[in-house]
Formats: structure tokens, sequence, C-alpha cells
RNA sequence: GCACCCUUAGCUCAGCUGGAUAGAGCGCUGCCCUCCGAAGGCAGAGGCCACAGGUUCGAAUCCUGUAGGGUGCACCA
């Protein structure tokens, strides 16, 4: 049920009822004519641009079409009122019982919310992709937790949604990564080592490179790097994703798919890839200009095999073999989207940090190429996290010690706030993490906003089973809603019928971040009415000695508390029954 | 030099495919617990939506330009 859809539905049909009245010409377009909550409450409950929008089309006046338009929407038994306002607005008020419909659906209604907008459509979130070197830090967090509720919120709404992380397995990284775990090895046998430039040196390798001399014993000591590279860069690299996993795991983020780079090479994957570009004529050979502005000491220019990436939107063509006829980064890269194109994805999002905002217009150009513009791609950047401690901003620096991970904040903080937090944001916006107030439980802090007002509704449920009040779910369906007819009352139902439309607007935008807000609005609401009953005892959700009266305010509040832990949900973020 | 993102109240930020008098929290002022959890609520003050043009019935929102901030810019991933 999505009140908003519905009330639109009634608004064509009443459009085409104008047609059949000759006051409207035939074959105007609709798409344009929304129904949306007005800014201002006082103008009603849902406001229509109908009468403006058509009236260019129609060659006729707004006022006209308002007035007439008005007059056949009175005769739907939900709208109460239809008024013309300012240049052609058309605002309606709805009568109550469309209010407790909305409550009634909310509480009986498994789904409500749910939306079939996806239609199924397979879809690829591809998200954090750190490289497996290491434990992820605060940086990859976000992108931990955007990609986590953005590909809840698609699957909420109806898109068959797959979790990938890309394993960058392949390059010169992890061969660093095996060569810092050959010196931690060595060091487990006792011998005295130095981390030259160039090699991690975080402690996080000590327990790896004694695994090893678990696994090896002394075999590699005192061996040539060709004798243990290999075998030492897999044994590693399995070792940090089994680190990365659990460090998601802790956060509750949970992949349907790992990817490895490395399995692309050796199948003739990026070979395919790369032919099949050559098809659409869009690999050559050339020299690239040197970059403007800021030009490398050591540039010169090189022939390379070049990827036409202009012809799909991007500013410069893009390398994807370096001189010397090795792939470059990008190459694989390509493989990995055309094979995500080739398993059937209908469309595809990448979650990357800021830093790689560069890499998207090729990327971009790569997969419109791969599909024929057949799959979208897009991609969502998140910005950087400023961290705070005490106020103050602090820097994220390996050497200083300062190095902040993903566990050190989950372990201080908890998932459930770092992971609300972090939503509230836009992803394409820089995020202060503050360490103090995150943690603080007050009204400065939205995640106790929201799971207070959960907690208060748990609370009113408990009281009324005490005091030997049915409030099952059963039982509240059956409720008699028709004594919800409070102002009071009926704005948060106003609220809650918002939510199947706030749930489209989220998705189709791809921003999460828009679930938070709507919670935090909906808890607000909630808490006002609550505070209503201190002055108004009618207004208190139990009602001595009226049990009917009782359970229809309870199921107001109890569809309150499915939409928050539905919407908690999306998020990640668990619901609590009570404040400790 | 180029590309992408950002600029809205003292601070941190929302603002939907363009809609009516631009919203919230913090901070500041003042109120509300013999009463379902005050971890809450109500009210007040506070804005040239960076600037300049354009598009139109109508612009914080779209387009162009300017200024300021962030990020990234052959043979690294």
């Amino acid at each position: 049920m999505n009140l908003f859809a519905d009330i639109r539905a009634v608004v064509l049909t009443c459009l085409d009822g104008l047609v059949t009245d000759g006051v409207l010409p035939a074959d105007l377009s609709y798409d344009n004519v929304s129904v949306e909550p007005p800014r201002d409450a006082s103008h009603g409950d849902m406001a229509t641009n109908a009468a403006m929008v058509l009236a260019k089309p129609a060659k006729s006046n707004p006022r006209v079409i308002a007035d007439a338009l008005a007059a056949k929407l009175l005769e739907d038994p939900r709208i109460t009122e239809a008024e013309v306002a300012g240049p052609g607005f058309l605002n309606m008020r709805l009568g109550a019982a469309v209010w407790q419909g909305v409550v009634k659906a909310a509480v009986t209604d498994k789904t409500y919310g749910q939306s079939d907008l996806g239609q199924g459509q397979k879809m690829l979130v591809e998200y954090v992709s750190a490289n497996p070197t290491g434990p992820l830090h605060v940086g990859h967090t976000r992108g931990a937790v955007f990609g986590d509720a953005l590909a809840s919120l698609l699957d909420y709404a109806g898109y068959d949604v797959t979790r990938e992380y890309y394993i960058n397995d392949g390059g010169a990284q992890v061969d660093v990564l095996a060569r810092s775990v050959y010196l931690r090895y060595q060091e487990a046998h006792g011998l005295e080592v130095a981390f030259p430039e160039g090699t991690y040196p975080g402690d996080y390798l000590v327990a790896v490179g004694e695994a090893l001399k678990a696994k090896v014993g002394s075999e590699y000591l005192e061996q040539s790097e060709d004798v243990w590279l290999q075998d030492v860069r897999e044994f590693s690299t399995e070792a940090m994703m089994d680190l990365i996993r659990a460090d998601l795991a802790s956060l509750g983020v949970k992949m349907d798919s790992f990817y490895s780079e490395k399995s692309l090479y050796g199948t003739g994957l990026i070979e395919k890839a790369i032919a099949e570009l050559d098809e659409k004529g869009l690999i050559y050979r050339g020299v690239l200009e040197p970059p403007k502005g800021k030009m490398p000491e050591d540039w010169e220019p090189r022939e390379q095999m070049l990827f036409k990436s202009t012809e799909h939107g991007d500013d410069v063509d893009r390398p994807v073999q370096k001189s010397d006829g090795s792939w470059t980064y990008f190459a694989p890269d390509i493989a990995y989207h055309y094979d995500k194109v080739k398993r059937g994805y209908d469309q595809l999002i990448d979650v990357f940090g800021a830093d790689h905002g560069g890499y998207v217009k090729r990327m971009k150009a790569a997969v419109s190429a791969l599909s024929d513009t057949k799959v979208p791609l897009d991609v969502k950047l998140t910005q950087l996290v400023k961290l705070y401690k005490n106020g103050e901003p602090f820097k994220m620096s390996k050497r200083a010690g300062t190095f902040v991970t993903l566990r050190d904040v989950v372990d201080q903080v908890g998932s459930d706030v770092t992971r609300f937090h972090m939503l509230t944001r836009k992803n394409d916006a820089p995020l202060d993490f503050d360490f103090a107030k995150v943690t603080e439980q007050s009204k400065d802090n939205p995640v106790f906003y929201v799971q207070y007002a959960h907690a208060r509704v748990n609370s009113v449920l408990r009281k009324a089973g005490e005091a030997g009040i049915a409030v099952d779910d059963a039982t509240l369906a059956a409720a008699d809603l028709t004594k919800l007819s409070h102002d009071a009352e009926l704005t948060v139902a106003r609220k809650l019928a918002e939510w199947p439309r706030l749930v489209e607007i989220a998705t189709k935008g791809h921003e999460p971040h828009k679930i938070a807000f709507y919670l935090y609005d909906l808890a607000s609401d909630f808490h006002g009415l609550w505070n209503r009953g201190n002055d108004d005892e009618s207004l208190r959700f139990l009602q001595t000695g009226d049990i009917a009266t009782t359970q229809s305010k309870i199921a107001l509040i109890r569809a309150v508390s499915v939409v928050i832990s539905h919407g908690l949900g999306i998020l990640g973020v668990k619901p609590v029954e009570e404040m400790r």
C-alpha cells in the first residue's frame, strides 16, 4: 500500500474524466503530474500540481482545470476537501478513515513499505573492495556501511541484489605484503629484521608470520624470493581476507561473494574483454599527451595500447597496457566489469572512496562500451571521514600510531551507533566522527533518539500487558481504529503514510541516508504525541477502563515501531526493546 | 592546467522529477514531570540559500560564468 500512489491514481482517473467532459484535450502526458505532501501541513494532506503542469499543453488556464478537477476529486469518498490555492495548486484533505487505514496496514501487512519498484531486476552492488594488505580503517568503514545499507534498501524495494567484494590480489601490493610477512616470518624464527621503505611494518602481520612458521617450519629461511614469494603471497592474502571478513562481520556486513582479481589472470578473460572493445573499434596504439599543469619529473612519450574511453564520455583515452606490454591496473578492472555484464546483471553499482573520484568516468565508459550502453553503472563515492576526539580533530597516521581501524571504532562505539551515524550524512559530503559525541545518549544523538522511540512503544506494550490488555498484533489489527480521531494522532499516521513513498524516493536516488532522516522525523512526531499526554489525559495511550480505545491507540504506536524496525533493518541497526 | 564533489541559521546538516511563508539538531532565552521512561516535549530569537547572469507561470533546486573549499590527475593499485 502506497497512499500517495493511490491518490495519484485517483487524480489521473479524474483527469481522464475531464477529458470525457471536454475540459481537457485527449492524449496529454500525465508523467509530470505529482501528488506529494505539501511543505506546510496547514495547506492540507496532499497537493497535486496537475493543473499547472497540464495548463500549457492543454492551452488552458490552470485555475479552470483545477476547479474542474477539484469537483471530480470530491466524488471520491476518501477525499474530504479539495481546494485550489495559489497559481493552481490543488490541496486535498483526506478523511480520518484513510489514516486509520494506514495504521491498520502498517500493523497487519508485513510488507508495508516494501515496493515492487525493482521488479526483481538483478543488481550488483560492489563495495569495500579494500586491498587485502591490512585491516580495514575508518574510511573503509563508511564505504562498508553505505554499500550495505544501499544494498538492503534496494532489496527492500524489490531488486534482486548481490553484494560483492572485489579482492585486489593481483598487483604489486600483494608482493609487498608477502615480503612484509616474510620479514615477520624471519622474526618468528628469532632473527633480527628491519623493515625497509616500501614494506608494511604493521603489528597485525606478526601473527601471520608466526602462522607461516607453524605451517612451513624453517623451509623458507635462507631461500631466495623466487622460491617462496608465490606461496607466501597466497598464504598472506588469505590471512588478510580472513581478517577483513572478521572486520566486516563485526559491523554486521556479509558479502554474497568475493571476487578475486587474480582469478582473472590466465583465464583469457582480460584478453577477451579487450578483444571485445577492439571489435567495437575502441582499442588503438598511441601516445598520450603529458598531463597539464603538474608535469611528472620522469615523463617521456611512450606508445601504449589505449582504450578510446572518450567515445563514452571520458576526458582522455586511457592506457590498458604499459609500454612494456603488461596490463595496467585498468585492464583487469575492465575484465571484471565485463564479467559483471556477462553474468547478466541489469544494473551495477560501485561504491568507491572519494580518492577514486578520478576513476569514475573511465569505469563508466568501459561498462557503457562493453554493454552497448544497456547496463547502467552508478558509481557512489563516499567522502572522507574526519575524526575528532574530545572536539579536537586528529589525523590518521600509521607512523604516529593514530591509525584508526574499523575494529577500533566498532569496539569503542558499537556497530549500531557507527552504522546509523555514518548514514546520517549524504555519501558525497564529508563526515565528522567524534568519538565522544557519537556515544552520547541524548537527543543530540539521532541513534538514541530513534531507538528511544522504539523502546518507549515497547514500554507501553509491556505496561498494557501487565494491565491485562491484549496487545498482540492480531488483536490490534482488529481494533476499532475509528477511535483514532484526534489530530495529534492522525499526524503520526500521516507520517507513517509517507514511508512507502520515501522508500521509493531513497531507492531511486540510491540514497539510504534519507531513511535515517525519515526515522528521525517519525520518532520526533511520536515523542511529540507522547508528551501531549502530559497535558491532555485523553491522549495517553493507556486509557484505564477503556480497553477498546487503548487498543486503538496502541495500534497506532505499534505501527510506529513496525516502521522504525523496518527502517533500522535497512540501515543494519538493531531496534532495542529498552534503553540501558 | 583539467575533471569530479561541495558552499543553505553562530555551529553541524536536511531540503524529493523545479512549487506556496526555506526546515531540523546543537548552542542561546523561557517554560512543561503527584501523570504510560524528562534518554522526552513546547515556545522564542537567528537566513540576500557563496556571487552574477540565464531558462519560466514559478529557481536553494536546472543552465552558464566567477569566487572559495575538498579530491584525483601517463608507465602505481
